[in-house]
DNA sequence: TGAAAATACCGCCAGC
DNA sequence: CAGCTGGCGGTATTTT
């Protein structure tokens, strides 16, 4: 039996405590091999209310007695609850304490921002939603910031963007727990599309909701992808039906982006899901993305990512070999 | 590492 | 006329 503390604080996002509770009792619910006990706690241990104005019961952190088995999660908040959260010293000082005894220890959008205070992301790899990604790097310059992850696992560290990727996340740690097919099955059971690895940008988030919103530029994406090993701006616009100029302004306007940085990000993301999904040489993931060499490969991945293509495969295949 | 060559960006403008 | 398109070309960035 593991057991799942989801912190809570007034003002927290709804869904960042919904979809994670969901995810292990769904698994703990169907799944005979899973067993999992999620308890909600917040400082106070009342009833607390959400952003969209729900009220839910908590228990009351003092009381938990940690385990070394257990795992941690912060969820986000508005703005202003987590600038209430953040001067809760009670609060911080039972994340700091968690952090040194749990296997786990997460956060869900601005959660971060609480872990980050409890001096738990110092030197760690982090998630946290697109909007609060310089806000975080300031408050905390020693924790390094994945602008482009929708969660992380840094040890015993876990983060993610935002909302829904807590539910990524959460399966992510049942896989872990509990192997594949069974969060293979909580995912189906909860009608999520598709599991979305770590490593899958925001930003190919904002373009999957453009296919579906019937913009032109979607299926371009699309056509886009199968086509990576010859593409430049040219072919990009007689793809897409239009005049070089006008494919730039769309870019801009829609995915706040240029043609070039577009192909090359759909390249760097190609490759990187080859680096961390299989063993093979970076040149020929490279010749495969459509980069003409490894150099060139390396110099874009260093531009979008700030990591070198090793570095990817490093951080990420320890994760699969489990 | 550095410099030349290629490519991309984007303000401007005429034309539809 | 407003609003969109696409060509031009100087500057900036990227590649070789």
């Amino acid at each position: 039996m593991h057991r799942i503390i989801l912190v809570a604080y007034p003002g927290i996002q709804t869904l960042d405590v919904a979809g994670p509770g969901e995810a292990f009792g769904t698994a703990s619910r169907l799944e005979p091999g899973a067993s999992y006990a999620v308890v909600l706690a917040s400082s106070a241990g009342k009833t607390i209310e959400t952003t969209c104005g729900f009220g839910i019961r908590t228990a009351r952190l003092e009381r938990m007695r940690l385990r070394a088995g257990d795992t941690v999660l912060v969820s986000g908040g508005s703005d202003e609850a987590i600038r209430r959260a953040l001067a809760d010293a009670k609060l911080v000082a039972w994340l700091a304490r968690a952090g040194g005894i749990v296997r786990r220890i997460g956060s869900v959008c601005s959660g971060a921002f609480l872990l980050a205070r409890a001096g738990l992301l110092d030197g760690r790899r982090v998630a946290t939603h697109w909007a609060a990604c310089e806000t975080l790097a300031r408050y905390r310059p020693a924790a390094r910031v994945d602008r482009n992850a929708i969660f992380v696992r840094d040890g015993t560290v876990w983060t993610s963007a935002g909302v829904t990727t807590g539910i990524d996340m959460a399966l992510a740690m049942v896989e872990d727990d509990y192997g594949q097919a069974i969060a293979d099955r909580v995912a189906a059971q909860l009608v999520l599309y598709a599991r979305r690895p770590g490593f899958q940008s925001q930003f190919s988030d904002a373009l999957l909701a453009q296919t579906q919103a019937g913009d032109p530029l979607g299926a371009i994406i699309a056509r886009a992808r199968t086509e990576l090993r010859s593409l430049d701006v040219p072919r990009l616009a007689k793809l897409a039906g239009l005049s070089g100029r006008t494919l730039h302004r769309r870019c801009r306007e829609h995915l706040g982006t240029t043609p070039a940085k577009l192909v090359e990000r759909l390249r760097v993301e190609h490759a990187r899901t080859l680096l961390s999904t299989t063993a093979r040489s970076l040149k020929s993931i490279a010749h495969e993305s459509g980069f003409s060499t490894g150099e060139r490969m390396r110099r874009a991945f260093q531009r979008e990512l700030g990591m070198r293509p090793r570095e990817i495969r490093l951080l990420f295949s320890a994760r699969h070999a489990a």
